[in-house]
RNA sequence: GGGCGGUUACCAGAGUGGCCAAAUGGGGCUGACUGUAACUCAGCUGGCUUACGCCUUCGGUGGUUCGAAUCCAUCACCGCCCA
């Protein structure tokens, strides 16, 4: 995997770029669509590439290894067999389900002990076998295993965290340079900055993360807790120590103004749930702020979801439509609202590299949060 | 004409003397969702009120009772059966 750096802003860390892998390029600062399951949920590959642009999406290692298996994705010969995607995959480790599935598992040194939400089963994930699963599912870019902290989390909570999730990049890295791909293409590995809202701990884990030289760095454990303003601030203070010449992964972040912000304090890369999750709730993002489609206010608006939207949904379908859609339990709903969504998305980091390259971005970007006014 | 059953909030439908402004489901309104256990979850859904609380309700009217959605009488309407 390779990274190039093309512009850098004058009167901000905002950067455009491009990197470029076995399945291809991606511009720099890029929004990736998650599919957990292999499936950008509700959303068929065609639309996500004429629609709305999508150049890698996310899977999940814990969820893949749980369904189909290792077996079974090997067998197909590595997951763009398996679902059709051949554009670049970025598969994240099982360090989020730490905390997001932190009812059912139990962590120690040599790893995390999950007892499955499907059939009860115990499964170990250590270090190696994150590594392992993920050269099986065949990511292009494949996360360190670490411990997504919380972010209300103490500081000796954080400080032992930190400990965990930097002892499991030893073994990762080490896994990692041991093995290769299975399926005749590169795979890169990032490793993850923790150290939730506390200072010292980010830039000891930043600074540790930078002496790897790895293709990519990430950083995680935020939008997890923690106020928003103290986000900005350990992605500032994380970013000063990260090698300005690769690329900059904000796991899991976040809402279209999170995003701007991010990239204006130096990150190329994001994925989240929101425009997916959100949109099959009813939510749909736009220029104008959000819109909650099950509100009565739209029961007999005729006009387009967004006049002038990134994507062909927002011209063939009114919001009185959607919501009708919304209303009476339709498929297509989630469909239309998941396109929506992503395409907007999209749009909104397509826009800010375009910026970038022209050297307008923080003009761009202070009329875009003016106008998007979101309630986060 | 006779017999039986029924009429409860937007709908369906529990409740058959006090713990009932009334279960539950649907529908409706609003909100939440940030590396996806999520087409999910939460609140509200008679009136006034931030709340406490107060007021008006269970087809109509009139009774019995300390107290009625619940018991009695009667009227109205609906359904089924017999003639």
């Amino acid at each position: 995997m390779d990274f190039t750096l093309l512009q850098t802003d004058s009167q901000s860390s905002a950067r455009a770029g491009l990197i470029q892998t076995d399945h291809g390029e991606i511009e720099t600062p890029i929004f990736m669509p998650v599919g957990t399951q292999g499936t950008v949920k509700a959303v068929h590959f065609t639309e996500l590439k004429a629609d709305i642009g999508a150049q890698i999406i996310l899977g999940n290692t814990y969820h893949l290894y749980l369904r189909p298996g290792t077996e079974i994705l090997e067998q197909a010969g590595g997951i763009h067999k398996f679902n059709g995607w051949d554009r670049p995959i970025l598969t994240d480790s099982g360090g989020f389900q730490i905390f997001s599935l932190s009812e059912n598992r139990k962590l120690n040194r040599d790893g995390v002990v999950f007892r499955s939400h499907i059939d009860g089963s115990k499964h170990l994930f250590t270090p190696e076998k994150a590594v392992d699963i993920q050269r099986s599912i065949g990511a292009d870019i494949m996360m360190a295993l670490d411990e997504c902290t919380p972010g209300d989390a103490t500081y000796d909570y954080a400080k032992k965290s930190l400990d965990l999730t930097e002892h499991w990049l030893d073994r990762c890295m080490k896994r990692f340079d041991e093995t290769t791909g299975k399926y005749g293409y590169l795979q890169s590995l990032f490793p993850i900055v923790q150290g939730c809202v506390y200072n010292d701990l980010r830039i000891r884990a930043a600074e540790n993360v930078a002496s790897r030289e790895a293709d990519g760095n990430a950083i995680g454990g935020l939008a997890v807790g923690e106020p928003t303003e103290k986000m900005y601030e350990m992605i500032e203070l994380v970013n000063a120590i990260l090698p300005k010449t690769r690329p900059r992964y904000l796991m899991g972040v976040g809402t279209p103004a999170n995003i701007l912000e991010a990239i204006e304090r130096g990150v190329d890369m994001f994925d989240c749930i929101m425009p997916t999750r959100n949109g099959r709730n009813g939510q749909l993002f736009t220029r104008n702020g959000i819109l909650n489609m099950r509100n009565k206010q739209w029961e007999s608006d005729f006009s387009p979801l967004e006049e002038n939207g990134a994507s062909a949904v927002d011209r063939l379908y009114t919001k009185a439509y959607l919501r009708h859609l919304f209303m009476t339990n339709e498929i297509l709903a989630l469909q239309i609202a998941s396109i929506h969504n992503l395409a907007f998305y999209l749009q909104l980091v397509r826009d800010a590299r375009n910026h970038i390259l022209k050297g307008d971005f923080m003009a761009w970007k202070n009329s875009i949060i003016k106008d998007i006014q979101t309630k986060l």
